[in-house]
DNA sequence: TTAAAGCCTG
DNA sequence: CAGGCTTTAA
């Protein structure tokens, strides 16, 4: 099977379209200079190390090599000297595969070493100290195991614990890697948010962004950091194909690993003896298959990097509304909308791994029920109450407005199990990102506030329908429409109030005319509009508003001057007028990505 | 009965 | 701006 063909020459090219810092040799520092991502870039070098010795061992050399080989408390300083002699007994085929992936690691680290000059101390400590403990788990429970007594008769005991083992050890060795790519992920993430902070802060040094300069929140936010848009996006394009190719080549290992040993090994299951293997493997390891939160993280890694495979057109789909998400999130990544949205996932990496141990390398996943798809709505509910409290930003999803779109939707085929590939999971987790980034977000954020009261210069009392219409982002519910009518309410109430004011001070300063009264952009009521729901300025207010508002000041000012103020509900004949004085919002608050 | 308006309050 | 409350209209 061809691993990866197309990548030599797309890396080399990749590499050129690098920001000068980020094109170092991978090999021009010590690697024992552990700064920003090198740690993670040594414990994963580590792991996929450890993982072909482990396999080596388990298929080649069972089963005294694991056991005598590695030491979880002595390890650091001599561990990669240990590692690189031990690479050199690989056979040659792993040699090069080695190899392979070691160039590839060290571009992920360069890049991220160049990304992460001031790297967060406490964080990554946090991820440093999670890694390792991780690892020293792993290895714990591996050297447990080997000291447990055999209790089956040995004719077939030999057979069957090497192979569950080995099954169990790759999966323990997934998952490490899964969590591995999850702390570099983290570690992504949070230069990316660092970044934005500092964008945020020369933004504000320099406010006056038009709208009728063309400026969208997109542009702002992708714009700046690295200089341009261009060097952010090609850093980010490069960082992902080296992650997302780097992990899936040392997963495609496992797994080709894996089904090497399922076909030499275990072939179809003819005697009830191997049915039996096969199905105690699930009650064996219990915690590869249980939904714990290491592996709720495990997944999210997938469902950010997409996979090897990957066409354009679908990274363009969803790599958008991801990087807008990972730049903009004001907060953790534990967070964010992405992690809370994995509720629909139906499949875990443990459960294919699991059908696959059940069922053999060559079965389709159309055998697995928990691959037909939950409705839409039970794919929404499992974050529904989190977006709630979390108040996620929202998705600016440019012209996606159709809200859900399910994995049924995109009509797509079951797809083949192929042992050695790790396309369908790959696949699998783009569809997740899909479903995802199409999905709307429950909860009114501060950039809807500021689209809100930017609607309200074109209408007071805008319908249900209308705020529906102009905020396709937004999953409504009866919580979020009354939301949205309230804020409305209460700026009329604002507005009124000031009429009133503005209306009784004219009559206190001796007008006596309706006529008058006027309404210019000048006008001290008209500035404290604009404060109110215009606070940056960064809105042409349209005449339109400016007509409607010295109209309801003439009618206040009447209503007073005729002592209508008398009668406790005045403002009621006022209020009928000027909601008739409504006008269309333009159809570019219609945009979900307007703010 | 319910959604929304409107008023008051913090 | 949100929550609580009453009123209103469908």
């Amino acid at each position: 099977m061809n691993l990866s063909p197309p990548e030599q020459s797309m890396d080399g090219s990749k590499a050129e379209h690098l920001l000068p810092c980020f094109r170092r040799s991978a090999f021009d520092e010590p690697l024992a200079s552990y700064h920003s991502g090198s740690i993670i870039s040594h414990l994963l070098r580590k792991t996929i190390h450890n993982k072909l010795t482990s396999l080596d061992n388990n298929l080649l050399y069972l089963p005294s090599a694991n056991a005598s080989g590695v030491d979880p408390e002595s390890n650091s300083a001599d561990d990669f000297a240990q590692e690189e002699q031990s690479r050199m007994s690989f056979k040659d085929e792993d040699l090069s595969v080695s190899e392979h992936l070691q160039a590839k690691r060290a571009r992920v680290e360069n890049i991220i070493r160049g990304m992460a000059a001031s790297p967060n101390a406490s964080g990554e400590a946090e991820s440093e100290c999670e890694a390792v403990r991780c690892r020293r788990d792993l290895l714990k429970e591996n050297k447990r195991k080997q000291r447990l007594p055999q209790h089956q008769d040995p004719s077939q005991s030999s057979a069957k614990t090497s192979k569950d083992e080995e099954c169990h050890k790759l999966k323990e060795q997934l998952q490490s890697m899964q969590r591995l790519l999850h702390q570099l992920q983290e570690k992504i993430s949070h230069v990316y948010d660092q970044n934005y902070s500092e964008n945020e802060d020369a933004r504000s040094e320099h406010s006056s962004l038009r709208l009728d300069g063309g400026y969208k929140d997109q542009v702002k936010v992708e714009s700046g950091g690295f200089g341009s848009d261009r060097a952010m996006k090609n850093l980010k394009e490069t960082l992902k194909c080296e992650l997302t190719r780097t992990v899936s080549e040392s997963v495609d290992m496992v797994f080709k690993k894996l089904s090497t040993t399922l076909l030499n090994q275990s072939s179809p299951c003819h005697s009830p003896d191997c049915s039996e293997t096969e199905k105690r493997i699930p009650e064996d390891s219990p915690s590869d298959l249980s939904d714990s939160e290491e592996n709720v993280k495990s997944r999210h890694c997938f469902e950010s990097t997409g996979p090897e495979h990957q066409t354009e057109a679908l990274s363009l789909v969803v790599r958008k509304p991801s990087l807008s998400q990972a730049v903009k999130r004001p907060f953790p990544l534990h967070q964010t909308p992405f992690q809370i949205g994995y509720g629909g996932a139906p499949l875990h990496d443990s459960q294919i791994l699991e059908h696959l141990l059940k069922y053999g390398p060559h079965s389709t996943f159309s055998a697995l029920p928990c691959l037909e798809r939950s409705s839409p709505d039970s794919m929404e509910r499992p974050w529904e109450s989190v977006a709630m409290r979390s108040k996620v930003s929202s998705g600016h999803l440019g012209q996606h407005q159709t809200g859900l779109m399910s994995v049924d939707a995109l009509c797509l085929p079951h797809v083949k199990l192929e042992c050695a590939d790790l396309q369908s999971m790959a696949e699998r987790s783009s569809f997740m990102s899909l479903n995802i980034s199409f999905e709307r977000f429950e909860g009114l954020t501060p950039n809807h506030l500021k689209k809100a009261k930017l609607m309200f210069f074109y209408t007071r009392y805008p319908s249900s329908n209308l705020l529906k219409n102009f905020f396709p982002d937004v999953k409504f519910n009866r919580c979020i429409t009354s939301q949205l009518i309230k804020w409305f309410s209460n700026f009329r109430e604002f507005y009124y109030i000031q009429m009133e004011k503005f209306a009784r001070q004219a009559i206190i300063d001796g007008v006596n005319d309706v006529k008058d009264i006027s309404i210019t952009r000048e006008s001290e009521l008209f500035r404290a509009l604009n404060m109110h729901y215009n606070k940056a300025n960064d809105f042409q207010v349209p005449d339109r508003f400016l007509e409607v508002a010295e109209i309801t000041l003439q009618e206040f000012f009447s209503a007073i001057s005729l002592s209508k103020d008398s009668d406790p509900s005045w403002k009621k004949a006022i209020y009928k007028i000027i909601c008739k004085l409504d006008s269309d919002v333009p159809e570019d608050f219609k945009s979900p990505s307007y703010l």
